[in-house]
DNA sequence: GTAAAGCGATAACAATTGTTAAGAAATGCT
DNA sequence: AGCATTTCTTAACAATTGTTATCGCTTTAC
C-alpha cells in the first residue's frame, strides 16, 4: 500500500521552520472561530521579521532530531493509557486525537499537513496520556524523541523562550476550544466547519466527524438533511 | 449589608505567598477529577521545600501591588468584551465566570478562597474578554493591577519563571477540563461535584449549578431526584 | 413586620437525540 | 473484476431534555 504512495523518492518540498508554531490544531480552529487561518497570517508576519529568521535558524541546527517516517492509515501513534515519548510534525497526511468513554471512541481533535502533535502532559511530565493519537489518513511525519527534545531546549534558550510563548498560546486556545464547545450546538460548529474548515469535511469520514462533534452519525445526517 | 459583615477590622489572617499558585480553579476540579485537592497536598510538599521559601519571599515584595476589597454579591469584576486591567486574587467569597449565548447567561467555572481569577488572554492581550467574571457572594478580593503585574515580571525573573511554569499548568488544566466536558454527562459531573466538591453544592445556588453543568434547572431537579 | 425577589421542585407538553436495523453506495483488497 | 469491508442514509421507536407555568419556601430589602 505504502508503495503505491510514491512519495519515497520525492524530494521534500517543505522548508524546515519552527515545527510547533502551528501546534494548535487546525481541524478545531472553526470552534474558537477567531482563529482561522489567522495564524497564516501571523506567519507571514512573522517571517517578515528578523527575529523569525533567527529562529528559524536556530529550528534548523535541530533539524536531524526529527526522524522522517511514513505512516499507513489507522495507524496508532500512541495509545491512551500510554506514556509519550515522541512529538510528531505532519508533512502528510491527517491525524485525529481520541479517547475511549465506555467502550465508544470519541474524537476531539484533527490535525493537517504542517501541524505539531503530541500529548502534551504525558511527554512532559511522564504521565499517561488522556487520549490516543492515530492516524486517519496515509502520512509522512518528522517525529522528535524526548531525549531530543530536552537536549534542545537546554541548547537553546531562543527555543526554550519560543516554546514557551507557544504554551501561553495554547492555553488560549484550550479555552476558546472550551468556551466554543459549551456554547455552540452541534449544528452550529457544523455550519462552522462549513465554512470555515471545508477541507475537513472532504477528508475526513462523517462519523469520525458526527464524533467531533459529539452527535451519532444517525444525528449527523439529520443535520445534514437540514441544511 | 457590608456593615453587617465585620470583616473591616478584622485581622487578616492569611500568609502572603504565590497569590496565584492555586490559580486553578477548585470549583471546576471536579471535572478532571484527578486534580481534586491534589494541590493542596502538592502545596504543602513545596512549602516544605526552601525554594518554596524562596519563592514566598519573593512574592511577598510584591505584596503592596494588591489592593484589597470588600465587593457585593453580584457585582460585576469584568464585562464580557471589555477589556481586562486586573487580577483578582479571592480572601473570602465565591466568584464564577460566565458567558453570554443568545441571551442566556452560562457559568462555566467557580473560585473560592484561596485562588486567583483573571482573563488572561484578556489581562495579557489587550483583547476583549471572552466571559464575564461575577461574585456570587460577597467577596475580600485583593487586585492586582496590569501595570503593577508588568512591573513585578520584570522585576523579578523568579516569578516570571513561576508565572510561566504556572501557564503549563494550567494548559493541562483546561485540556482535562475540556476533555471532561466531552467525556461525562451532565448527571456524572454531578455526581463528581457532589463527591469531590460539596462545598460548591453547599454554597452556590442551583440554577448555577445547572448552567455550570449544561443543563436546565429542570434537568438538574430531575437528575437530583434519581440518585 | 411586610413586600418583593430569589430559589427550587414539579407537571404537562414539545422537541431533539440515541439506539437499532436495513439498504445502498463507496472504498479497499486480492 | 469480484468480493469484503466500510461508510452513509433512513425509518421506527425509545429516551432524554427543553420550555413554560405554577406553587411553596426562604432570603433580602425597606
Amino acid at each position: 500500500m505504502l508503495k503505491s504512495i510514491a512519495y519515497t523518492h520525492h524530494k521534500v518540498r517543505y522548508s524546515f521552520q519552527d515545527p510547533f508554531k502551528q501546534s494548535l490544531p487546525r481541524g478545531s480552529e472553526s470552534e474558537p472561530g477567531k482563529l482561522s487561518f489567522r495564524q497564516k497570517n501571523t506567519w507571514d508576519i512573522y517571517a517578515m521579521e528578523k527575529g523569525r529568521e533567527q529562529l528559524n535558524a536556530e529550528w534548523e541546527k535541530f533539524r536531524h532530531f526529527f526522524k522522517r517516517e511514513e505512516i499507513p492509515t489507522k495507524t496508532v501513534l500512541l495509545k491512551e493509557g500510554q506514556i509519550s515519548e515522541r512529538m510528531f510534525y505532519i508533512e502528510k497526511g491527517c491525524i485525529r486525537l481520541s479517547f475511549n468513554k465506555d467502550g465508544k471512541d470519541i474524537t476531539f481533535q484533527f490535525f493537517f499537513e504542517g501541524e505539531g502533535v503530541s500529548s502534551a502532559e504525558s511527554f512532559r511530565n511522564d504521565e499517561p496520556s488522556l487520549f490516543s493519537i492515530e492516524t486517519i489518513e496515509p502520512c509522512i511525519l518528522h517525529i522528535l524523541h524526548k531525549k531530543d527534545h530536552e537536549t534542545m531546549i537546554e541548547s537553546s534558550p531562543l527555543i526554550k523562550q519560543e516554546l514557551e510563548k507557544q504554551t501561553f498560546q495554547r492555553l488560549m486556545y484550550y479555552q476558546k476550544l472550551f468556551l466554543s464547545r459549551i456554547k455552540n450546538s452541534p449544528e452550529e460548529r457544523y455550519k462552522e466547519l462549513l465554512e470555515q474548515s471545508p477541507h475537513i469535511l472532504q477528508r475526513v469520514p462523517q462519523h469520525y466527524i458526527a464524533s467531533f462533534l459529539g452527535i451519532t452519525s444517525v444525528s449527523l445526517s439529520r443535520i445534514r438533511n437540514r441544511k
